[in-house]
RNA sequence: GCCCUGAUGGUGGAAUGGUAGACACGAGGGACUUAAAAUCCCUUGGCCUUUACGGCUGUGCGGGUUCGAGUCCCGCUUGGGGCACCA
């Protein structure tokens, strides 16, 4: 029978459906393996063969797993929000409803065709009430939230008030925006409003007044990592940064915590360093420094300031002060003579984008007229504004030390003030800073502190010492970390379950969720720009009714206007991997139960562009879930491998410049030329270019423009193209469809192909003509059970003969090098390793059912298909995902002999056949030997001889 | 500027410090076939001599450690990624 990919596939994928083959239960006999794909947003163009990589190399470690005995939580899900289905609703009219539900079902046709193993019961959606449910009650539960940092943990609102009621802030050690300093007195005298505007500075989910990455184009503020050099992630519009009330969740709270949880868990460490940049850690000293009394009022009553440096043993060298603009220290030390300079720059700052302001790296700033006093040296020095200082790190506010900072160096060399080397050493600081982080200081002493002599690391200790003793400033941690921006002016997003009583926000109650999102007649924002849910009319909350109603009741006294924002993308996907382990739950995210089961995910793959997006936001929401004590772990992904990217290898025809004339590449002269005429590459569809050879006629039926154009064949008749390695897309005509090669191939091939291009976490181009290796050597694994002409008998070849040493040897070699390649997602050598045991039993005749039968549970994870039918053939009536994986046996591998290869003076080498058991004594007799033949070929002696275990013995002559 | 990563044939890629190039593609040659497809066999890093189961050279470049380096160390060149007026 020969290998009928079409009809095995087909029938297996179908079996597999109705069986529910992949459904899984908690089952607390066996251990649990959770593996998850992230899971992908359905755009309209389908999938190309890149997108696959990721869960053919988990389905692989699934499969295994379960083969092994373990009970596999393998889902898949969408995330279904997002911008794109909503830009082409705004172009198209089209409810991105409609256009995501198509989306999904052509996703889940192609995925289907690949044979995974998902248990599409529990598949999420995030646009789904049922799903977004939880995403809303968890912010419900971070709005009632603040972030108690003595027990490093969220606590409950309430707990806060207790406090404040108690006490007021005395002794409050929480993560805030403002530090507030309010007696227990205060608080109680405040009004309702009052109270809820103060809670609103420690709650994790809060409204905030906020420098934002706001985006005209599209309409919305960003989150940080949706900007990427000043523009959007997402079509690259221009980013202005703009003051706005945005909701926010606190992620900088869990700043130390993300850092830490680093080190627990196993990811590449490449993207541990990229998560450490992007928290940015910097441990220093925040140190006051008392502003000069000058003609502003606000620096008569003893105004200080407080900057953050990590290089306190610099402060012998501050000649001046830097503010940002934005500080609001700058309006209360400007003088009245530079006041009105002073507001010129401002200005001036406040017109730049963020991109002219990140792109043009001139020195800008202003003399402020105002003096601080150095509080170690007693000196007077000027205080400037300068946008090189950001409002948003530290406080606003530095220290300069021009010698030792390149920044500050070059703003002192274009303001002409003074630069004071502090460390000794041979640099010319006319040159530039000498930004040392290590050296011995100089001109650092006064009468109470000398740092003179000291290296730089204990001159930083020493004075962080003394300005803590003396009460200049304290030990102060700071990050780079941000709070996540969780506001978007967009439409197709989760509605945020709150209303606005008093200009206050409420949220809904518990049992009112899911708030689902609403129709609207337009997904345009409303002409006074209010954001697209400002067109839904049924979009206001009855307090008392506990139901959405009608906007145009908002005069009535129980009805209050609902949030017209919706959130981000990644609020959908930041705990959906815990909704899978419980996802028709409708009392809550996860049952304990669950929970406790199936814990957090073991091994998590995907695309390396959520490092600092997805990857951050998750843990952040992961260990907030810990806090409330909704999921037992501190991280929820245990495991993460990144998945290359697959490029596209784009083919180009030479095309004679101005005209329709193409010519084959072989005959174009150095430079490009043909007969003197140059010529242009013009990208080819490479689903017509096998290797290099074009199929002019395909290509002539491509496109209309090309129906009559000149070919120029070479001397063969053939048309060849040139190749370039491209990023995969349409634009290049380098797309390859799964479809077309399960079409054309088969599932299997299309799997064990991706995974021997090359290992897992590498970026590789795409080209399909070495696909036929990979359905070669699945056909001859056909054949070593089936032979070709004999029609409807199966496994034919498969009898219960003994199987030979040489079989077992084979097979056992095999067990040995797939187990440990799987274990550590080398799929590629694994697949090597079956080209070679398939050649030597094919050889070997092997028609040994034992063997056969074990060899058959070893390609199931690879090819589950073909695994099935061949299980079935053999006789089977359960499913081969139900089989053991075989275990090595160590006796099968030992070798009769083994060849000793020795390397004598060199270049000679002498192979020394030994028994299998020789030990170390044997093999010294053997090279005693062969250097009684070396000294007989050369006369050379012998002076010294090693003997490595299992491979080598080298001789060395002198 | 700082921090990660990688660099091996025509191509994708193998090699616990131990015979570099496994496996696969492509290419060349051959067998089978009326022919094609499919299948099978041989050759295939480069350069010399081909009398050989021969010699030389070879893992981006330059040093070093070692009996022995693609692999470890130091210094460069270069591709990819991250962070970036973050004090």
């Amino acid at each position: 029978m020969e290998y009928n990919f079409k009809d095995i596939e087909a029938a297996w994928q179908q079996r597999w459906r109705d069986d529910k083959t992949y459904k899984v239960e908690i089952d607390h006999s066996k251990p649990k393996c959770y593996v998850l794909d992230m899971f992908p947003y359905p755009s309209g163009a389908g999938l190309h063969v890149g997108h696959p990589l990721g869960y053919i190399a988990s389905d692989i470690y699934s499969r295994y797993k379960r083969l092994q005995g373990c009970n596999v939580l393998h889902p898949m899900g969408y995330d279904a929000y997002g911008l794109p289905a909503e830009q082409y609703a705004i172009q198209t009219g089209q409810h991105p409803h409609i256009t995501t539900e198509q989306n999904i079902a052509r996703y889940r046709e192609q995925l289907d065709r690949i044979g995974f193993c998902f248990d599409w019961d529990r598949e999420v959606r995030t646009c789904e009430p049922g799903y977004y449910k939880w995403t809303q009650w968890a912010f419900c539960q971070m709005f009632h939230s603040y972030y108690d940092n003595d027990l490093q943990q969220a606590q409950p609102i309430a707990r806060l008030e207790q406090h404040l009621a108690a006490q007021g802030t005395e002794g409050l050690n929480v993560a805030c925006g403002k530090e507030l300093t309010i007696t227990a007195a205060e608080w109680k005298a405040m009004s309702t409003k009052e109270q809820q505007q103060t809670l609103m500075n420690y709650r994790i989910a809060y409204l905030g007044e906020t420098m934002v990455n706001w985006c005209p184009e599209l309409g919305t503020v960003l989150a940080n990592d949706e900007v990427i050099n000043g523009v959007s992630e997402r079509g690259g519009y221009p980013v202005e940064q703009r003051m706005m009330r945005q909701w926010c969740l606190r992620v900088s709270a869990y700043a130390q915590r993300l850092r830490d949880g680093l080190e627990t868990i196993d990811w590449r460490d490449a993207l541990k360093e990229t998560q450490r940049n992007w928290i940015g850690r910097s441990e220093g000293t925040e140190a006051q420094f008392k502003v000069v009394p000058n003609d502003n009022p606000a620096t008569q009553e003893g105004l200080e300031f407080t900057i953050f440096t990590t290089h306190a043993d610099t402060m012998f060298g501050v000649t001046f002060m830097v503010l940002a603009p934005e500080s609001k220290y700058v309006q209360q030390v400007v003088t009245a003579d530079k006041k009105a300079e002073v507001e010129a720059y401002l200005d001036a700052c406040k017109r730049k984008t963020e991109r002219d302001r990140q792109a043009a790296h001139e020195v800008t700033g202003v003399f402020t007229g105002a003096y601080a006093i150095n509080p170690i040296t007693g000196e007077n020095i000027p205080i400037w504004v300068a946008e090189y200082v950001l409002a948003g790190y530290g406080t606003g506010a530095i220290m300069a030390v021009p010698a030792h900072d390149s920044r500050d160096w070059a703003f002192a060399k274009h303001f002409n003030l003074p630069i004071i080397p502090l460390i000794e050493g041979d640099y010319d600081l006319n040159e530039g800073s000498f930004d040392a982080k290590e050296g011995v200081m100089k001109n650092s002493a006064n009468s109470q502190i000398n740092l003179n002599g000291l290296c730089v690391k204990d001159s930083i200790a020493a004075m962080k010492k003394y300005v803590t003793e003396h009460h200049l400033g304290r030990v102060k941690v700071n990050y780079r970390l941000r709070d996540a921006i969780f506001s978007r002016q967009r439409y197709w997003g989760e509605p945020f379950p709150i209303y606005y009583k008093d200009g206050m926000p409420y949220t809904l109650p518990e049992e009112c969720l899911p708030l689902q999102l609403p129709e609207v007649s337009e997904f345009k924002p409303t002409k006074t720009g209010e954001p697209p849910l400002g067109n839904a009319q049924l979009w206001a909350w009855d307090e008392a009714k506990k139901q959405v109603v009608d906007k145009a009741l908002i005069d009535q006294k129980t009805i209050f206007p609902l949030e017209l924002c919706t959130m981000p993308g990644f609020a959908g996907s930041s705990a959906y991997y815990t909704r899978y382990t419980d996802p028709h739950n409708s009392e809550a995210l996860v049952s304990a139960e669950a929970n406790q089961y199936w814990d957090n995910v073991d091994l998590y793959l995907g695309g390396n562009e959520h490092a600092t997006g997805h990857l951050i936001y998750s843990r952040f929401w992961n260990k907030f879930l810990k806090d409330i004590k909704v999921v037992k772990s501190e991280e929820p992904f245990k495991k993460l491998i990144n998945q290359g990217m697959i490029q596209g290898s784009s083919r180009f025809a030479a095309r004679v410049s101005g005209t329709n004339k193409f010519v084959s590449a072989d005959l174009l002269d150095a430079n490009g030329c043909y007969e003197g005429a140059s010529t242009d590459p013009i990208h080819v569809d490479v689903n017509f270019v096998n290797n290099l050879d074009m199929d002019v006629e395909a290509f002539r039926r491509w496109r209309p423009e090309f129906a009559d154009a000149e070919v120029v064949c070479n001397a063969d008749g053939k048309f060849v193209t040139t190749a370039a390695v491209e990023k995969m897309s349409k634009s290049k005509y380098n797309v390859v469809n799964p479809d077309d090669i399960c079409e054309k191939y088969g599932a299997d091939t299309l799997r064990i192909y991706e995974m021997f291009l090359g290992p897992i976490e590498q970026s590789k181009p795409w080209d399909t003509a070495g696909i036929d290796g990979a359905y070669r050597f699945l056909k001859k694994f056909w054949a070593l059970y089936n032979d070709a002409n004999t029609e409807g008998n199966p496994c034919c070849k498969v009898n219960d003969a003994e199987p030979s040493a040489d079989n077992l040897k084979s097979l056992h070699k095999l067990i040995k090098k797939v187990t440990a390649d799987v274990e550590v997602f080398a799929y590629n050598t694994a697949i090597s390793a079956f080209m070679v045991a398939v050649n030597e039993l094919q050889q070997q005749k092997c028609s040994s059912r034992a063997i056969l039968e074990q060899l058959v549970v070893l390609i199931a994870p690879f090819a589950p298909h073909m695994a099935e039918e061949l299980w079935h053939q053999l006789g089977h009536t359960t499913t081969v995902c139900d089989a053991q994986w075989p275990a090595c046996e160590e006796k099968y591998l030992v070798e009769s002999t083994i060849k000793y290869p020795v390397q004598i003076g060199g270049k000679m080498r002498f192979t020394i056949d030994l028994p299998a058991d020789a030990d170390a004594e044997a093999v010294k007799t053997a090279v005693l030997a062969a250097e009684d033949a070396q000294r007989w070929m050369e006369g050379k002696q012998m002076v010294k001889f090693i003997f490595v275990p299992k491979k080598i013995v080298n001789i060395v002559v002198k």
